[in-house]
DNA sequence: TCCTAGATTGGAATTATTCTTGATATTGGA
DNA sequence: TCCAATATCAAGAATAATTCCAATCTAGGA
């Protein structure tokens, strides 16, 4: 395969990824998405990555964005019935939406952590997605 | 006070709701959800209180449900992006999305688990609301 | 180079929800 | 009891995020 992506930078998309036509859009979505960490919208995404695609449509950034999380390079996130965001962190992990000053953090799991040690799953219960999301305050410190 | 309610039964509003007056729109809303829990959706609420009130509009049953939500009586649940549902469970819990059938189960934390056992909160975070919300199949058994 | 599948675009359409406005109903006080 | 203040309700318009659609466009393989 002949197909030769640029060197995997912290601002490429990642090389293995089967089935996923590079484009100069896509790239570029992932490519703002892991320049700044935190949590944009659609529509933030959009008027970033205009700045080098200014005919970018909206519509393509939602195609883009749909297409790495269907790809399982970025997770697409959603706090109560606000806008999707969106975050390229694909570990499994949950966030903690400070209500004054409007941030998302990532809350990574403690290690070894399981599900069932603090849920009562349902018997049979297959787990094959997550979403956990605290909503609260940063205490003045 | 003489504002005498019914009898308190599993499909009355609670007495003890200060600011909250009672109507028998709200009391219907209530009803419905206390009688069948199995999460609807605000439409599927105002299809099931017409059986009773049959010229509720579907803006009222929203009012009545954000209300509801605002007084503690019920939980607005959202998954993904999908309308939001609405839940008589007060408790502290979280939901499992079974994709195959579309039911949604409860899941309540077992007895004596603390947020920050599993998870990395960030210093000095205060949290005011959980959402916990797990998509996946159920094994046959 | 030509063809085809997939990608992009702009705008229209959709859908859940909220807002607005006027009508009704309820409460507490005179 | 009657009134005024306030809260609620209903209907439809408005909003906002997202998806759909039809018409190009593009990349990569034969």
């Amino acid at each position: 395969m002949n197909h030769r992506l640029h060197d995997r930078a912290a601002n490429s998309l990642p090389e293995a990824c089967p089935g996923l036509r590079m484009t100069p859009q896509r790239q570029e979505v992932y490519r703002v998405l892991m320049g700044r960490r935190d949590h944009p919208t659609a529509n933030e995404v959009h008027s970033r990555v205009k700045k080098r695609l200014p005919n970018i449509s909206l519509a393509t950034v939602y195609n883009c964005l749909e297409t790495l999380v269907d790809h399982g390079l970025i997770r697409q996130v959603n706090f109560e019935r606000e806008s999707s965001r969106y975050c390229p962190n694909v570990n499994e992990h949950g966030h903690f939406h400070d209500a004054a000053s409007g941030a998302i953090h990532d809350v990574e799991f403690k290690p070894g952590v399981n599900l069932a040690d603090f849920l009562d799953l349902p018997p049979g219960a297959v787990i094959e997605d997550i979403e956990i999301t605290l909503r609260g305050k940063l205490a003045a410190s």
